[in-house]
DNA sequence: ATCCGTGCAAAATCTTTGCATCTCG
DNA sequence: CGAGATGCAAAGATTTTGCACGGAT
């Protein structure tokens, strides 16, 4: 399945009219065995066994990948660099997240749940929605449990 | 009101133990005058009219006005600087945005319409959402007109 | 064989910091 | 008066760019 996903991802590459390297393949690996995390330029150059890989590389492919539709660049915690999402193939819409304040941790929300709210807002807006980008904030498990103990 | 909404913002300021300075004032007097807009860094320095006030000065209290409650940094078309929205006074939560992927205008959408949604997350994964941050892309109506006028 | 991609280093851009001076409370 | 704010310039940090070389199709 995951191997499935590799091509279907490669496919996407070759969408842009763009050559398959080495370099491109093991980026795209790395984002596929890091799902959950949504990692930083630094991150995936420090996971690149190639250490001749330059960064300018990996920025120029973290562009191409965002432009494929592999990948969305986000900054939830207001930070001076960017992390990014691989994106789902066989979903429409980009998946909400909530941060925790207190620990940073991001919870990715697989529900869509903002369909009906769309189709009013396009109607009173006069508007075509065709994507979302939703987090939401707040305490997440944890931290509610720390707090309960120490009250 | 606009007068008395000045006022409340100053409070702000003061709330964080922190001074009431003409620069500060300035700032503030701006975004108050420029509320459909979101300022640049370099926007506000250009609309100051005390070409002496450093951008140091400008970085600083953009910075305080975040923690203050004030602004909000929000970069909503990936830009690699940053942009500041005048927080309303009197709403709990952060307003909804909507960006056209063509013209790259945005549209503030005031409704919050997000709190059934909510109470359902927060049940399913056990979290307490305090906010949220909701952006739209799509097609703005201007745009919409556009294109058909092209068919 | 031809473009496109890569690697290196330098440049560019936005933002932060150090320090002396000034000013609000 | 004293802690905090300002202005200037320099430093920091991330990202982009130029160019010669190398590799994919």
């Amino acid at each position: 399945m995951r191997e499935n996903d590799l091509e279907r991802y490669i496919d996407k590459i070759k969408q842009m009219h763009a050559k398959i390297t080495p370099q491109r393949i093991e980026i795209l690996k790395i984002f596929l065995s890091n799902q959950e995390d949504h990692l930083t330029t630094e991150e995936i150059i420090s996971r690149l066994s190639d250490s001749k890989t330059g960064q300018a590389t990996v920025y120029r492919t973290l562009e191409l990948f965002c432009q494929a539709g592999i990948l969305k660049k986000v900054n939830f915690k207001n930070e001076d660099f960017a992390r990014y999402d691989l994106l789902d193939l066989d979903s429409k819409h980009f998946h909400h997240h909530f941060i925790c304040t207190q620990c940073e941790k991001v919870i990715e929300i697989n529900e869509d749940l903002l369909e009906p709210i769309e189709e009013q807002i396009q109607k009173e807006h006069h508007l075509v929605i065709t994507n979302h980008e939703l987090i939401f904030r707040g305490i997440c498990q944890d931290c509610q449990n720390k707090s309960d103990i120490n009250e």
